[in-house]
DNA sequence: GTTTTTTTGCAAATCATTTGCATTTGAAAA
DNA sequence: TTTTCAAATGCAAATGATTTGCAAAAAAAC
């Protein structure tokens, strides 16, 4: 029983540019964005269509295996595997820090029962300014 | 010392259009788009252009007064006073609930020693299903 | 290997959002 | 007040990320 790695969802098809998105969103440190996967594959001498990439994101975001957030003053959407959905980003330099231990886990039961909501997932964006940038 | 309302930022002009948007604004109970802002005022017989209410926003935005944000399967953006930019969603039903006292703030201090960054703000999204839709 | 269904690539369409520009309006200055 | 001028608006056109139609290619089923 060793680490969960990355699966094709029980139903799809297993194709290499399937498979190559996915190992992008596993290397990348943050969520990243459609154009990024097509340009990252195109690094590696993989052809693929942006279309193909949509496609699959929204597939895999579906079915759970990575998750779409949109960033302060960008105008498209990031895709992460579930694990990298929460992080901080630094209102000077861009820069993306993960949340991992996110700390909003302990509050779901306090949510759930002032609110009676069943909560399926969650994401937080964090705006501040990076250890760096405050110096300068 | 009462109630701080609703204002328009130093340097810029006070206009019918800027400040009924700021209305619907105030009255919204959730984040809307600028859609709906759009349709909101046309009801009240206020004539407005959909591309004011889109250059307003970003200056609001901008200043602070407003916050942007992405909701789950939606293409569109909201945007909602400061204090209701937290908020629960229904998956099934798409109810909006806001989330007050958040709990997040709490952990500011924590996030602080960890990373070290200045932190400004944050935009907290969870879905889940509501009471409701849990009966059903 | 053949069939069936899914997936892909490409080009065209979509649609929320942005932008250029002429016109109107707010408010500072006279 | 009236004048003056930058800021704000409306409208139409442009933008650009994302989506979609359709024919060809590839994967899994038979
Ligand atoms: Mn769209
Ligand atoms: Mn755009
Ligand atoms: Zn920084
Ligand atoms: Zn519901």
């Amino acid at each position: 029983m060793g680490e969960q790695k990355l699966f094709i969802p029980k139903g799809y098809r297993k194709t290499k540019q399937r498979e190559s998105i996915l190992k992008v969103l596993e290397r990348a440190e943050y969520p990243i964005t459609a154009e990024h996967i097509f340009m990252e594959l195109k690094n590696d001498g993989i052809d693929i269509s942006l279309s193909t990439i949509y496609r699959n994101l929204e597939m895999l975001t579906k079915e759970g295996l990575t998750v779409k957030s949109y960033m302060m003053n960008e105008d498209k959407a990031r895709y992460a595997l579930p694990d990298k959905k929460n992080y901080l980003v630094c209102e000077k330099c861009g820069k993306i820090v993960i949340i991992d231990n996110c700390p909003f886990d302990k509050f779901k039961e306090e949510l759930i029962e002032v609110h009676g909501f069943d909560i399926t997932g969650h994401s937080i964006e964090v705006y501040g300014i990076c250890p760096e940038c405050q110096k300068k």
